[in-house]
DNA sequence: CGTGTTTGACCGGCGC
DNA sequence: GCGCCGGTCAAACACG
């Protein structure tokens, strides 16, 4: 993979029960999208939908591709949190750019639900790393985002999870989790490692 | 029977 | 040009 604008602070914040605790990438210039319809569900206390995170993008330069170990050892990295991709097929054809979004989560579950439905097509092991990386993609149709989850090998609590492209449609379900881990979702902006919680979903509007 | 997972093959980009 | 490596395809399989 290549080296992703990652953001990830190591704290060790084994807070108790929740089970998820995100790391999140994120340039200065943040810019969340929102793509769920606004309406709540009726799960009392739900009522969160969520679309992609998108960050502002930001070219950087790739070190090295095979680098050292990806993700456990390179913790310097600075940027935006998207990175675009290009998918070209035929050299005469536009290349099709999708912003990407990728963060860390500490998680004792590789699948976190974050209310969309994807199939995984492909698992590949990776290079410097133990475990596997699991491709995934939304199941809705027309709907093109891949999402890639990969476990650190230096810490198996620790879950990158890439998301590329955006969603075109609403939210399919609620998902209590999902609201929990915004609280805590952590955010860590610039250099400045200015660190910023999440505490509602007003943020992503 | 519909939907999602598993898993080896295949392919393209890139470095040497 | 060749080989490595990451990403995707697709057929078989599992499960409700």
């Amino acid at each position: 993979m290549e080296n992703y604008p990652i953001f990830f602070g190591t704290q060790p914040s084994s807070s108790t029960s929740n089970p998820y605790h995100f790391v999140a990438g994120a340039s200065s210039h943040d810019h969340l999208h929102h793509h769920g319809q606004a309406a709540g569900n009726n799960t009392g206390g739900g009522g969160l939908n969520q679309g992609l995170f998108l960050g502002s993008k930001q070219e950087e330069p790739s070190e090295s591709k095979d680098g050292g170990d990806d993700g456990a050892g390179s913790s310097s990295q600075g940027g935006g949190g998207e990175a675009d991709v290009v998918v070209g097929k035929k050299k005469g054809e536009k290349r099709e750019r999708r912003p990407r979004f990728a963060f860390q989560t500490r998680s004792q579950v590789d699948i976190l639900d974050d209310g969309y439905r994807w199939r995984k097509y492909g698992q590949k092991a990776v290079k410097n790393n133990n475990f596997p990386r699991s491709y995934y993609r939304c199941t809705h149709q027309g709907c093109n985002v891949k999402k890639q989850v990969q476990r650190l090998s230096r810490d198996e609590g620790v879950v990158v999870t890439t998301y590329e492209g955006t969603h075109t449609h609403p939210i399919e379900k609620s998902n209590d989790n999902f609201e929990h881990i915004l609280t805590q979702m952590q955010v860590y902006s610039g250099i400045n490692n200015v660190s910023q919680t999440f505490g509602n979903q007003h943020m992503f509007q």
